[in-house]
DNA sequence: ATGGCGTAACCTGTATACAGCTTGATTTTA
DNA sequence: TAAAATCAAGCTGTATACAGGTTACGCCAT
């Protein structure tokens, strides 16, 4: 069973319709993410609209915005279906991550704070914690969540940021429909090293190294993934 | 008497709703990018749905997808009202556009098809036509925006082609806003200049030097809106 | 046995009534 | 008179019934 973030999140009474509408986006970005709903699921908009206790309308909305998105496909009188990914895609949008990654410390870059520096920590801790938890993969797949939000908060250009955030969210779910394949300790070691490289950066406070580090890591996986297709 | 490229296209009989959906969204991102709606102008759903013979609930989609791009903001018992960008944002958004430009030549550039120099050719003459219509900005932006097409059919790499024109209709309206104080002849050469420059990169196959010299525009618009911002 | 057709089940799309929110004008009250 | 409360108008948000599209199963004819 895959432990879902917002899950232990208590509903607050009055919550906005704004807010609900992200809680619930969230949820199934999540849960499309972590492969709860793998690549071909049928979504159905009654179902959930009665998991969450709510009409179709609102659901609806999200299921708009999760196409926008690129994680669903919506098919009149089909249904909505959980997106795949071709090869070709995934590797153009590695590409364009590689670069964007750079683009962090280059364009207005901010301060370090030592609240950041808390959070890298943390993520550190977390991921050593695992190291003997072989096959954890969902455990690495939040602390990949966290280290993505964590660089669009160092991120000081708003757009950049959001367009980053938009292709990691798209590609998230493939990439953790590879990493089994990778092997626990190698992908638990890979994961380690990418947060203590970018950690080593932000305590220099040297944001341009931090994307460096990170663009550096996606190049990584790409070499890794084109290895394991090239094998059998 | 702002002429929209979509009013002149008859409605045909047998639309299917997606492309009912993206005619009324072209056209109402066309309306908001040629101040047909000005930044502060509030759309009523009622209205636009009776416009356009429908209900509110397919306009309600489009206004969904408006606000994703950040063309409008809906609020709830306000009204959706057209964003307005400050300055601030609109740097970053241009300097972000630089770099996109750039890459378009370095990721998965293709072939410059007779189709392609066709349409660069004929863009040029409709510039070259306007150089005695002083004032007619509007066909000007037309102009920019089919040039933006014409460098997203360049670009390979289909996710940088998406967030290029993501970004492009998020500032079209505040470069259209600015354009008439460059006064005409200075809008006019601007981007005659920049069309004839894009033209002799493509003739020579050379996809880079058509996102480098796409870049220095945009960094010689950014140069020109400084110089504007502190004289008076 | 098999090919084609019709139909039922299920999906999304649309229209519409109603609820909830915001705002500003209007009325009431100190 | 001024300030506060009230109300009305207009907006978006939600729920729901119905329309339209797609698919697959089953039946029938060959």
């Amino acid at each position: 069973m895959v432990k879902l973030a917002e899950t232990a999140i208590a509903v607050s009474e009055d919550e906005t319709g704004a807010e609900r509408f992200d809680r619930i986006y969230c949820e199934l970005r999540d849960r499309i993410c972590l492969l709860t709903y793998p690549p071909g699921t049928v979504l159905s908009e009654v179902a959930l609209a009665k998991e969450f206790g709510i009409s179709r309308t609102p659901i609806r909305r999200v299921f708009h915005r999760l196409e926008f998105m690129g994680l669903v496909a919506i098919k009149n009188g089909v249904g909505t279906i959980v997106t795949d990914i071709d090869l070709k895609t995934f590797k153009q949008i590695y590409d364009l991550r590689k670069r964007l990654a750079e683009m962090m410390g280059e364009l207005s870059p901010i301060e370090i704070t030592p609240d950041h520096i808390k959070t890298i920590d943390d993520l550190v801790k977390r991921t050593r914690d695992l190291a003997d938890k072989t096959g954890a993969f969902d455990e690495l797949a939040l602390i990949a969540n966290d280290l993505q939000q964590l660089l669009s908060d160092l991120t000081g250009n708003a757009p950049l940021c959001e367009i980053t955030e938009l292709m990691y969210y798209r590609v998230a779910r493939i990439w953790y429909t590879f990493l089994p394949q990778f092997g626990w300790d190698k992908a638990h070691a890979g994961q380690l090293n990418e947060l203590e490289e970018i950690r080593a950066a932000m305590v220099d406070n040297d944001i341009r190294s931090v994307g460096h580090y990170r663009s550096i890591d996606l190049q990584r996986m790409l070499t890794l993934l084109g290895r394991l297709l090239a094998e059998p």
